[in-house]
DNA sequence: TTTAGCACTCTTAATATTCGATTGCTAAAT
DNA sequence: ATTTAGCAATCGAATATTAAGAGTGCTAAA
């Protein structure tokens, strides 16, 4: 990597040029950035920075006589060097809390509600994707019968999380029988990751007693839906928000934003692949030609004490607001996880 | 209404150029009908229809010059009258069979499957709709304990939908308590419509008990939750593929889509005002500007007996092709009548 | 009743032209 | 050594012009 090192004045090019560009979406020239941009200078020295911004690959021209536009690289420093925090308004912090103290019963409510806030304040479209199966650990499993033929299985996980389904026979269940099946499992079980509840598992656990094969296969076949469940535990706010940003007008990156939240595999690598700790920012690689190409990703991970409720994040423009994004996002994290400790210590 | 009583050339007139249109998503002109499309005449004479048609509403113009298009009142005749059969292919028969018999736990689970594979098929964006609450009967109301402090509440309906959700206390709930509730709840609401567990209806279940304010409040928070539900029960399958069809190319009507489905309220009409008994056909008006002014929606009742199992629809653009996706949709409906009626005698 | 013929309309594509924003460079100013 | 003014050169976006062609409507003939 190059030293990459920037004296004061290209830093504060560098910075006006990135917010120029995500207010008003057009190249940004030298005339521009000389006036009423804090930068006392004339053009022409602007433009001898602006050319050397380039030239070290935090600046793109989209044609020779246009103004500049930020390349990744560039939004990366801009993150990184050059972010100064964005303060909420006092309605926003308002609006935030009554968002977030209204549903305090269940976990998964608390997600949606920080992710619905989080889209309405920012504009942006959210997501929120349930934490990986092997990262929780069962609390309590719990067999419960429902007529005469369902049997419903519920985990309760350490995280407060709770999966059930639904498993429908071809022949009665006995009361007996649920709850040599809640005893065993229990046992078993408990404590465990929740990855463990597989196959083999369930096999190791039937060799034990004796039932129809048509109870096992169907107790099986269930248990290894709720393990795979990512896909269905996905929250999304505010797509269509996105559709009013300028660069939708491209057809090709309104193609790309639907494939990206209807494919599911790309955009959920991302949230994965964050810091536990940290609000991850990811921004789209400038060449590449994937789908994310255009956009870029914050995320912040949703956490009780040290347990990991999911990731929470937000898909926008690479020219997105990240001062205000990651200022909403750190204040929300805040309140979730003070609302979780708080519930936690009860 | 008009007569609109046509001779057998304009049917015929009419029918080609709905279906050419479908096809090309370009406007049909005379002289591509006069060859190659079963209509032995010259384009003059298929001039004359047109321009009768067009006058009594079936087919609009672009401009003074081009081909014609079908009006939403042209697809709303061909639909009714001029529609042949459409008949699935044998991959295809062996295909929708596949994926319909793989998933026979859980009535939702089929759901998603037939609206899966729908989408698979006809390659446009499906959509599935649960049953509503006043439609259904509870047939049982159960409360399970999980750990000291949270209460599962699981209720089956008559159509052997479950929906359960869970309460979070602030303080320890008793086996008896959860006793009383089970009985409580159970005698009061069984084989009521689950609507009627509102809020009214719960602080009378109340009123026979004493319980902390805290314990009744949060169940009666959980409990309207429960039955407002229908907006987390719908499916949404397939939308990307939209975004590959010509009308997409028009920034305004991609917009409408979005917002149709992130919206939902117009959409969620036209699935709940469909015929029980029928596949519906909803054509977008032409000069309304609402976001259906675009599509059609197709859509038909799931049901098992004379039990509403929610709506399954098709929505696509006007130039949709209506003989494949009534067909699919005809067979799928029976398809899934078949199973449900044997899971029901079992 | 149908069709050939033809003038007319209007879109689309291609081409040219203008306009202006912006740059890069050079030479002068600080 | 740094900054700036000045200016030619570049290139895109907007506008105008033209040409080509697809399609219609109408009239008169078949």
């Amino acid at each position: 990597m190059k030293k990459d090192k920037l004296d004061d004045r290209k830093k504060k090019v560098l910075q006006a040029i990135v917010e120029e560009y995500i207010n008003t979406a057009e190249p940004v020239s030298s005339g521009t950035l000389s006036k009423g941009h804090g930068l006392d200078y004339s053009s022409a020295t602007i433009r001898n920075d602006m050319a050397q911004l380039e030239n070290i690959g935090f600046l793109d021209k989209p044609h020779t006589s246009s103004g500049r536009v930020p390349s990744a690289k560039g939004y990366r420093y801009y993150v990184n060097e050059l972010l100064k925090e964005d303060n909420l308004s006092l309605e926003e912090i308002k609006y935030i809390q009554k968002k977030l103290e209204v549903k305090v019963n269940e976990i998964e409510d608390l997600t949606k509600a920080a992710t619905t806030t989080l889209s309405e304040i920012t504009h942006y479209t959210t997501v929120a994707v349930g934490p990986k199966a092997d990262k929780q650990i069962i609390e309590e499993i719990k067999f419960v019968s429902l007529g005469q033929r369902m049997l419903m299985v519920v985990i309760v996980t350490d995280t407060g999380l709770v999966k059930e389904t639904i498993i429908k026979f071809d022949e009665d269940i006995t009361n007996s029988q649920v709850d040599t099946l809640n005893s065993l499992f229990n046992v078993r079980l408990k404590g465990k990751p929740l990855s463990k509840i597989d196959k083999p598992m369930a096999e190791y656990i039937f060799s034990e007693v004796h039932y129809s094969v048509g109870i096992m296969k169907a107790i099986i076949e269930q248990i290894n839906k709720i393990v795979d469940e990512e896909d269905n535990s996905i929250i999304l706010e505010g797509a269509k928000n996105s559709f009013d940003l300028p660069e939708f007008k491209s057809m090709k990156v309104a193609k790309n934003f639907v494939n990206l939240l209807d494919t599911k595999e790309e955009m959920l690598d991302i949230f994965n692949s964050g810091d536990a700790e940290d609000i991850n920012v990811f921004i789209g690689d400038d060449d590449e030609n994937s789908n994310l190409k255009d956009f870029s990703i914050i995320t912040f991970k949703h956490t009780m004490g040290d347990k990991d409720l999911g990731t929470i994040g937000i898909i926008g423009p690479k020219r997105m607001d990240y001062a205000k994004v990651i200022a909403v996002m750190k204040y929300i994290s805040k309140k979730l996880n003070e609302d979780n400790n708080k519930k936690e210590g009860m």
